[in-house]
DNA sequence: TTGACTTTCCAAAACGTTTCGGATGCTATC
DNA sequence: GATAGCATCCGAAACGTTTTGGAAAGTCAA
């Protein structure tokens, strides 16, 4: 691994100026700055990223940790999501550095060695939950962070969310529209917010349309946990005839529970998820879902990041995004 | 932010005594050693990274980049495998960190700023070709790696991969011995190398078993690819009756296509995938499928990039892990 | 009392970069 | 021919840690 003094020496030069030369200042002459790129470009310089960051005292690194539960990965959506926040950042010289974590308790510890340590610049917290231990720890160290959903302290921080509870409750009223009187609601764990506020959508839909019956189930946002969840639902006295599920992978989950009782989505029981996952146009019969309106989140969440880099408020940093209804075949009509 | 400075002044000890008693050092009295972590606990003391790693020469870091097409990213199949991986890699006190990039040239370039700036001191390959810039380039360099999926040079380096190739071959064996004799493969890129040798393994069933009728088409490893490729085989003039699918997320593509086609995964046509991804189990009918044996490829990656840490020679680090059949009901009968 | 050992501590150097505050030599101006 | 101004370069300090090579004080045996 080549350095500066290398460079210096072979070039009969200051390390000094070598490094100005690279780094573009104006005191350094044309002649000798392109003699210096050339050297670099031949050696493959790159500087020293610790040295760089120790003596900026800066990372420009940009953390995310990946809550991993055991045997499952959070939905593919987030990685999309991620790769563009992280092209966005690159543009400003940050690296987006992605940490995978096995349990709360080790993602609190990558915390603390990420902003204790000096690892990170700022932080993105994902998979948000109502009462967050990772937000206060990052409020009370005060490092710049945005989080992906809200919490129940938002108007204190930085995030970006979907309208979940808007799109439970238009989804509610799509259903009551087609005739739907009991439409219950598949949860994933109420201390995640996303699935606290899209049950709220759900409640706030039956409440507009004053329908009395509010069957719910909660389990794991997974297929088997939609599935779990649906046959639970359907074996009860008066069944729903419509499942507003919380994830698409639940809704998948509670597809094949349909099948299995011969029942079929969209037209013996109505069936809407959320995500529009890449396999939700492949289900059978095509799932009926929603997504964010908009294509980039991920760049959102980089200028945010950006921003509060800058010093800016976070509480002009705060968007909720409109959700849109995708309608394949599985809302379908009641009976 | 503190450090060791204001730490040992605020205790009457030098810097070194009280970098020592916290590594742990023997010759640091007792009673000094509890004063000291108790005080580095009271600041929440963290070593800063930059400065441990500029003076130690290693930066503790394995890499992997997350190269993600537009749109898609892979299999969250690779992301449990690293989470496992990085469990492992923690016991050692190294972090993986992973770094999404969009293009093969953005991809390179975070190469040569991890590698050539000293921010990793190993690098993890996904997403294998069969010709790979970036295992040339870290061979050339010198740096401890091991690919996940084999290079058309594996002997030079450590890696661990799927037999692909055996899967293959014993699924058109399996195919064959129900009757089926025109078994079609739905592909992947052929550089990919994991797509290369599962191809391989069907050719060579078909020859093991003297079935003549090689009907292939190659598509995008996504759902959209698999209904494409199956749409194509399906309306030839005498049509396939297996469909064996590079990966599920194509098999479920090809799933689609058969539905929409009036036939019946199983009873009509035959669809088999590779990787029983958790949807693969959620499909209608279930698919057919297979996966690696062992439960804990993350942890043979970890343990294996930790050898090349340690100075083993690749040679002696490359395994190729049996698969599992995980026949569901898609592989079906021949009519 | 002396010398050899042990225990406990520490000063200083080093890692590779960035940056502050000049230094040097040259050109233009009066 | 002195002076100011400019273009170009560089020495040295600093970032926070680890580690080398002792130093100081205490213990023990002879």
């Amino acid at each position: 691994m080549s350095n500066l003094k290398q460079l210096a020496r072979s070039l009969g030069l200051s390390i000094t100026t070598v490094s100005r030369a690279l780094d573009g200042y104006s005191d350094v002459a044309p002649a000798t700055r392109e003699r210096v790129q050339a050297a670099a470009r031949a050696i493959n310089y790159r500087p020293n990223s610790a040295a760089r960051s120790l003596r900026r005292r800066k990372a420009e690194v940009v953390a995310v940790t990946l809550p991993t539960e055991p045997g499952r990965f959070g939905p593919p959506v987030f990685l999309n999501m991620l790769a563009a926040c992280s092209q966005r950042l690159a543009e400003e010289g940050l690296d987006l550095m992605l940490l995978p974590t096995m349990s709360p308790a080790a993602e609190m510890e990558t915390y603390r060695r990420l902003v204790d340590g000096g690892r990170a610049d700022a932080v993105i917290v994902v998979r948000t939950r109502r009462h967050d231990e990772r937000v206060t720890f990052l409020k009370e160290r005060g490092i710049p962070f945005v989080t992906h959903g809200r919490t129940a302290e938002s108007s204190e921080h930085a995030f970006v969310d979907g309208d979940g509870e808007a799109g439970f409750h238009d989804a509610v009223q799509l259903l009551a529209s087609l005739g739907h009187r009991r439409i219950a609601h598949i949860a994933a764990p109420q201390d995640l917010t996303f699935a606290y506020l899209r049950r709220n959508g759900w409640l706030a839909g039956l409440e507009a349309e004053d329908l009395a019956e509010r069957a719910e189930y909660g389990a794991l946002p997974t297929e088997s946990g939609g599935y779990e969840a649906a046959q639970h639902l359907l074996q009860q006295p008066s069944p729903p005839t419509a499942l507003l599920c919380a994830t698409d992978s639940m809704a998948t989950g509670a597809l094949s529970a349909l099948k299995e009782r011969g029942l079929v989505a969209g037209r013996d029981v109505a069936v809407i998820g959320h995500d529009n996952l890449p396999s939700a146009a492949f289900t059978d019969p095509p799932l009926s879902t929603m997504e964010i309106a908009v294509p980039d989140v991920g760049r959102q969440l980089a200028e945010m990041l950006i921003a509060r880099l800058g010093g800016r408020d976070p509480r002009d940093l705060q968007t909720i995004l409109p959700l849109r209804q995708i309608l394949r075949a599985t809302h379908g009509l009641a009976n």
